[in-house]
DNA sequence: AATTATATGTGTAAAATCAACGCAAAACAT
DNA sequence: ATGTTTTGCGTTGATTTTACACATATAATT
C-alpha cells in the first residue's frame, strides 16, 4: 500500500550506508556500487538503504550489506551520523554511516555482486552524494581506531605473517615502521598466537604465521590493559 | 496543519539529545531535566527534541539546548546515534546524541531554567527512556577524546590554574597524576599560554593563571602534531 | 650452476620519555 | 608564633622508544 503513513509533523528519510575496507597485497581498498538511476546514474557510491521500522541501524547496514555485494558476518560499526539539509537532492535523509571490515581474502561475493567493484584507497572514483565527505571521515574514524583497537585483525585472513600486518598497520595509517620494533611492540601485547602449521620453517624467508588471540584480548582488556599503536 | 505529511514507506523520528557536562571545584557534573509529562514522569532527561527540516543535527541540538536552559555558545559534538527499537515507548525514534561542554563558571542561564538541574556524575538520578546507557556512551566517548584532543579547556574558565586543569583530567579520566609530571607534560605540550593579570606573584602558594592557547595548537596540528595524554 | 639480491628473524646500545620523589616559600589554620 | 597546606621547581633511576647490523634460506639473475 503506497502513502499510508501520515505524521503530524515531517520527518527526514533515515537511511544507512556502509563503507567498506578491504586489504590485500596491493593495499587498502574500498567496495563500491555503481549507481544506475538519476541522480548521480554512473557514480559510484557506498552500498546502503532505508532504515526499516523493525531494525536498528546496524542490522540495517548489515542487510544493505549482504543484499547489495553478498558480504556476510563482517565487522560493522557506526562511525558517524550525516544530516546536512541538502545532502540528498531527493528529499530530506539522515544517513547513519558505518564501516564494514572484510578479509578480503575469505570472502565470496562482493565483487562477483552485479556492479560491486574494489578501488584502491588512491585510485578512487567521483562519488555520488556526499559519499567523499563520508569517506574521508570513515578514513579518520578507522585510522584514529586502530591505534586502540585490534580491529586491523578484521582485515587479515585468520592466519597471517608480520609483514602482512605491518603492511595492513602502514597502508591504514599511512607511515612506516621499522620492521624489528614493529614486530617487537607487536609480540609484546600478547595477543598474538603463534600458528603452527606442521610445515617446518626452515630458513627465515618463510615467514611465522600467527592468529589474533581474541580471548586473551578480552582477558586483558577486562583487567584494564589498553592496546597502543 | 496536524496530520499533513505523508509518505510512502513509514519513517522514524529523529531527535537529538545533549549530554551537557560541566566542571568546578565540586567535579565533573551534568545538566538534567525533569520531565513533567508521561512517559518518565519525574524522571530526569537530557534535554532535546525534534530535528526540523531545516535543519542539521548539531543545529537542532543547539537549538533545543538553548530552548531548554538557555545556553548558547558552548562546545558541541555529536557522539553516537541510537536507534533501538524499542527505545522509545512513544513510537519509533531514532536520536543523534551530541555532548555539551559548558564553561559553567563563565555560563547564565542553566540552572536558572526552570526545571533544569546540576547533578555530580556520581549521583546521577533515575534517567528517562535509555538515557543512562547514552550517559554511559557520553562518558566513554569524553574520556577516549580527552586523550587526544584539547577539548577539557571548554570546561574550564579562559583563565584557569594548572591544580585546576589537573583536576579537571583526573575527574573525567577517574586517575591521579603526580603534579609535578602532570604540569611538566602539560607545559610540554607547548599550547597553554601564561597570563600575567597584573598581581604581583609572591610565594607560591597563589598558583600561576593560564589560558590555553588555541592558534598555538592549531599551528602544531597542521604540522603534522598528535596531542597526548 | 653459480651468483646475486631479497625477505625474514633476532639482539643491542643510545636516546628519549616517564615515574617517583625532596625541597623551599608563602599562604592559611590554629 | 607555630605548624600545616599549597604550589612551584628540579633531579634521578626506571622504562620505553628508536636506530641500527648480521645471519640465513629463498627467489631472482646471470
Amino acid at each position: 500500500m503506497k502513502g499510508t503513513y501520515t505524521y503530524v509533523y515531517p520527518r527526514p528519510s533515515v537511511t544507512t550506508d556502509c563503507v567498506i575496507f578491504g586489504f590485500d597485497a596491493q593495499g587498502l581498498s574500498i567496495l563500491l556500487i555503481e549507481r544506475g538511476i538519476e541522480p548521480f546514474k554512473g557514480c559510484w557510491a557506498f552500498p546502503g538503504g532505508f532504515m526499516q521500522m523493525d531494525e536498528d541501524a546496524e542490522t540495517c547496514a548489515c542487510r544493505e550489506l549482504e543484499e547489495e555485494t553478498g558480504l556476510k558476518d563482517v565487522h560493522v560499526e557506526q562511525f558517524c551520523t550525516f544530516s546536512e539539509v541538502n545532502r540528498d537532492p531527493r528529499g530530506r535523509t539522515v544517513t547513519i554511516a558505518h564501516f564494514a571490515l572484510v578479509k578480503k581474502s575469505e570472502v565470496k561475493g562482493a565483487d562477483d555482486a552485479a556492479q560491486a567493484k574494489w578501488f584502491p584507497i588512491d585510485s578512487i572514483p567521483p562519488l555520488a552524494f556526499d559519499h567523499d565527505r563520508i569517506l574521508r571521515v570513515a578514513l579518520h574514524a578507522l585510522r584514529e581506531k586502530i591505534h586502540f583497537q585490534p580491529i586491523g585483525f578484521e582485515l587479515l585472513p585468520k592466519v597471517f605473517t608480520m609483514p602482512q600486518l605491518q603492511d595492513l598497520y602502514e597502508s591504514i595509517l599511512e607511515v612506516q615502521f621499522d620492521r624489528r620494533n614493529f614486530a617487537n611492540k607487536m609480540l609484546m601485547q600478547g595477543i598474538l598466537t603463534e600458528v603452527n602449521d606442521g610445515t617446518v620453517r626452515k630458513g627465515t624467508r618463510n615467514p611465522i604465521k600467527y592468529s589474533f588471540n581474541s580471548e586473551k584480548y578480552s582477558q586483558m582488556k577486562a583487567k584494564g590493559f589498553r592496546l597502543e599503536f
